[in-house]
RNA sequence: GGGCGUUUGGCGCAGUGGGAGCGCGCUUCCUUCACACGGAAGAGGUCACUGGUUCAAACCCAGUAACGCCCACCA
């Protein structure tokens, strides 16, 4: 046991608390081997940060939630496991290694693919685990003893199992088709990768002189956002109910397509809206993917005019060489000058932008990588709706089934060259190719040297499959360890993670785990945890400069506030409006009373007999209810067990929170420790039972808030006689409601409540008139109502208590109790309350404030008896409710007597 | 164009049918032996608006407005 220091120095005790819980191997399975084996197992994986991650705002969150969950499961006694790993991150990391060579001057095509993948894993050695550090400082418990990456040896034949699998089955095809190209990644992205903006554009209108005249027609006008794209237009379409145009299909007409002087034909489709821009669409079929099909219906070419950089390539004529942007604006120019731009509008439209890098996305005509989505999409929509995957808060779950019913085929290559390279394998000479899960030189039917595909998977592929792949799935041949801790452990309890991700990376890990692990979910509950935005209500981002540093968070307040402060405001509908001054002001002043009061703890018993106070069963400090003090706090707290509740209710974080931070500063500091000074100072038994209440109620809430708060708590309970023989609080026992059930007392909070309200009356008659708190005063206390003569005697017994807390010079309490002359009145729920102000006070603004107060409690009394006698009211309310209203307007009727009474004693 | 969320005292937020709450800030008082990152007493709100259901609505229903987010191939 330690004494606590005067001051909280959070700085000191974290890192040295961590270090201890590492050295007990708290964070494993079996807890250091204070597991209960014969529990449930709970388990979660972390979503893997990427490793070229730093922790900010929406990480220190999540983390601090999955952890509050570990914590919890494991005091309860679950073996459990929180498990952590890297995500290879293949375009973020690639990026980081790209700058790195650019920085010296080179390419990665200067470098060479086995060289530059050799880059790629220095880079993480040296900078991959920044984020486990930071991980650590917050506290948090994972499983730091086996971490995962999702390049690990094991990983990569989960991978090519699953790309094989799905390849055999047709769920993996090759396709020629428009795709999401990001031109400075130079990669293709999947949809949901791509970042949608409105932007105001322009729409401009382009002549298109038609080869023969129909009718008074010699030209026909197209709209467009994307002018420099007409270099590779080979069409013109019209919807073919437009009448405007319908003697050009007629004709068969075809258009001259200026700049490039190429004869295309203009053709009717129903994709054409008849009242948007001219009706008439110019088609760029290798850029556009509506294009591309109404190219595919109608047999046009495609024509692809940009490079991978998205320059103008060789088939866009004098404008090669040039940028989009530059070509877009020579495009126009030059139509302008041929005269044939016919006008110019401002247009708001939705731009696509990379999610990596945000560079505009421009579609783009290639051969990729393509799953089938649909097949794996129905059961996966199935699990939800039959509650096998549970979103936390529900209404995740309409946008999950609305992405999953409208499911579009996902493109998983990518141009890049960090990543599971796609183990398609091809014979140049003979044509064979297939999919393998071990690597083949050459070519089974012919023996010529094999190929294998240049892409790369989409790192979202990998990340899919992470619930399970991490448990080493599949086995190796001739083991079957990773079955056994599937059979053992799958699915994961709960999976907590931002909204942004639940297409790219939720719905898939359901998908996939229900394909391959013989229908199992890959866990039973999904936290979609609040988005954390400034305190103005912004996303915090870089360009924005609004973002906050977790770690100077950390450094300045601590991580427990920080996770306090966040936890506290973790509600179902709301994002998280996230105001740094007065959250972190709040947890850290809420830090430093835990402190200080557990001081006051610990500085009072230096006479404790913990032997006598030591539960027999247990081995703690267990309570004495003696006085109704002692009672009441041991009531309240029996009634915060059960308020911090179990299951999904745990997922309450600021319910949690709030019930935790009222307890401890307004029920147990502001009260029950004041309270505990007078027991203390009589000695004896009082002393006695004070000390063993004091002690055990601090356990117990240390207990209750370590999750949230898990060093500060550490440290307090380390230095806390409490008896408890486990060596950290990370591992003793969770409270049990219902260990705490039979403390609850009525009588005694009722008792407390009466007490309460007598202090309360003569802080503020004190208040009132300026009366010192110094000054003794005589006090009459007449109980009234249903339990008005318990109600005294129980006030009588609680002099030591009411003594700690106001000065007294006499105190009576009785039923019948008849108010002293020259004495202020102050009516409460349960008691009259008159303080003699003989000679202290003057009675004329005694007399104001009683008017004042009558005034009030007839305006009450109105509005109940409004209420009663309103025949509806009578005859169809809970007979609870109006009985409640009738002993109230009861009261308030009483209480206006007596301050009328009051009034004509003062004249 | 669809969908979702939010709207409660100056600020940030709780509160899912029976007398409006918390923290910060504000006013007044108090540095006595846990804590001034504290204690005590106060002031401050027609719960966005309109209509409906109900004996009773901040809370349920319908609609409106403002703000925010997501999804969507109209050039």
């Amino acid at each position: 046991m330690t004494e606590l220091s005067k001051n909280y120095e959070h700085s000191e005790i974290e890192g040295r608390l961590f270090k201890s819980w590492l050295d007990g191997a708290y964070f494993g399975r079996d807890a250091g081997g204070f597991a209960d084996k014969d529990k449930a197992p709970y388990t979660l994986v972390i979503p893997p940060p990427n490793v070229t991650g730093v922790l900010h705002m929406g990480h220190a969150l999540n983390n601090t939630l999955q952890d509050i969950l570990t914590r919890r499961a494991r005091m309860q006694g679950h073996p459990t496991r929180w498990i952590l790993g890297t995500d290879h991150a293949g375009i973020a990391t690639q990026n980081k290694v790209e700058q790195k060579l650019a920085d010296e001057g080179l390419t990665r095509f200067d470098v060479g693919r086995e060289a530059f993948v050799q880059a790629c894993w220095e880079w993480r050695s040296k900078y991959g685990s920044t984020i486990i550090e930071q991980l650590k400082g917050m506290g948090c418990s994972c499983d730091y003893s086996d971490e995962k990456f999702t390049m690990d040896p094991g990983y990569v034949t989960a991978i090519r199992k699953v790309f094989v699998d799905w390849f055999h089955h047709d769920l993996i095809y090759k396709g020629h088709r428009i795709i999401n190209w990001c031109p400075r990644c130079t990669t293709a992205l999947a949809d949901d990768e791509v970042a949608h903006a409105d932007e105001t554009g322009h729409l401009w209108y382009l002549r298109y002189p038609l080869v023969q005249p129909v009718g008074d027609l010699s030209y026909l006008v197209v709209a467009t956002t994307r002018p420099e794209t007409m270099l590779g237009d080979t069409g013109v379409a019209v919807n073919p109910a437009d009448e405007r145009y319908s003697a050009l299909i007629e004709a068969g007409a075809q258009v001259r397509l200026p700049l490039m002087d190429r004869v295309i034909p203009v053709f009717a489709d129903d994709y054409v809206s008849v009242d948007f821009g001219t009706g008439a669409v110019k088609v760029t079929p290798a850029h556009d993917p509506n294009d591309f099909d109404m190219g595919q219906r109608h047999g046009l070419e495609q024509l692809n005019v940009l490079t991978e950089g998205a320059m103008v390539n060789a088939n866009g004529g004098r404008f090669a060489g040039m940028t989009r942007e530059q070509a877009r604006e020579a495009v126009v120019a030059a139509f302008e000058e041929l005269g044939l731009l016919d006008h110019v509008e401002a247009h708001q439209h939705a731009v696509g932008h990379c999610y990596r890098c945000d560079t505009t996305i421009e579609p783009w005509l290639s051969e990729q990588w393509f799953v089938k989505m649909k097949v794996l999409a129905e059961p996966a929509i199935k699990a939800v709706r039959t509650e096998r995957v549970v979103f936390n808060p529900r209404r995740w779950e309409n946008v999950y089934f609305q992405w999953m019913e409208n499911i579009r085929d996902w493109c998983i290559s990518r141009q890049l060259w960090w990543g599971h390279r796609i183990p398609v394998f091809y014979c140049d000479a003979c044509g064979w190719k297939d999919a393998l899960e071990e690597d083949l030189a050459v070519c089974p039917t012919c023996g010529a040297a094999l190929r294998q595909d240049e892409d790369v998977l989409d790192t979202w592929f990998s990340s899919q499959l992470w619930p399970f792949a991490t448990y080493g799935w599949p086995d190796e041949p001739g083991e079957d360890t990773a079955a056994k801790e599937l059979a053992a452990y799958y699915p994961t309890q709960v999976l907590s993670t931002a909204r942004d991700i639940i297409f790219l990376w939720v719905a898939r890990m359901v998908m996939s785990s229900l394909y391959f692990l013989d229908g199992e979910v890959p866990f039973e509950d999904v936290i979609i945890h609040p988005t954390v935005l400034d305190k103005h209500g912004n996303i915090m981002s870089k360009s924005r400069g609004n973002g906050i540093d977790p770690l100077e968070l950390i450094d300045e307040y601590g991580a427990d506030s920080m996770r306090f402060g966040l936890a506290l405001q973790v509600t179902g509908s709301q994002d998280l409006k996230f105001d740094k001054e007065k959250v972190m002001t709040l947890a850290r002043n809420f830090a430093t009373k835990i402190w200080n009061a557990s001081r006051y703890v610990t500085m009072n018993l230096e006479d404790f007999d913990q032997s006598a106070a030591i539960d027999e069963k247990t081995g703690r400090v267990a309570p004495l209810a003696l006085t109704d003090a002692d009672r009441w706090i041991l009531s309240r707290l029996a009634s915060l067990t059960a308020e911090l509740g179990e299951g999904r209710e745990g997922y309450e974080f600021g319910v949690i929170a709030r019930a935790l931070y009222s307890f401890i500063w307004n029920e147990f500091c502001d009260w029950y420790i004041e309270f505990s000074k007078g027991q203390l100072a009589l000695g004896g038994a009082q002393r006695a039972a004070a000390q063993r209440n004091l002690v055990f109620v601090l356990d117990t809430v240390l207990r209750l808030l370590h999750p949230m708060m898990p060093f500060i708590t550490e440290e307090i309970w380390q230095s806390i006689p409490h008896g408890d023989s486990r060596p950290s609080l990370m591992v003793a026992a969770w409270p049990q409601a219902a260990d705490y059930a039979s403390l609850a007392d009525a009588e005694a909070e009722r008792s407390v409540d009466a007490l309460c309200a007598v202090i309360g009356a003569v802080r503020a008659t004190q208040a009132r008139y300026g009366i010192s708190p110094k000054q003794p005063l005589a006090v009459v206390v007449k109980t009234t109502g249903e339990h008005a003569a318990l109600n005294a005697e129980l006030l009588a017994q609680q002099l030591p208590q009411l003594q700690s807390l106001v000065r007294i010079q006499s105190f009576e309490a009785a039923a019948d109790a008849v108010k002293p002359a020259q004495s202020s009145v102050t009516i409460a729920a349960a008691v009259e309350v008159y303080v003699v102000l003989d000679g202290l006070v003057d009675f004329e603004a005694e007399r104001d404030r009683l008017i004042k107060e009558r005034d009030k409690k007839t305006a009450e009394l109105a509005k109940l008896e409004k209420k009663l006698a309103n025949e509806g009211f009578i005859a169809k309310a809970d007979p609870v409710v109006i009985e409640k209203t009738r002993a109230d307007a009861a009261e308030l009727a009483a209480a206006i007597s007596q301050i009328e009474q009051q009034l004509s004693d003062l004249d």
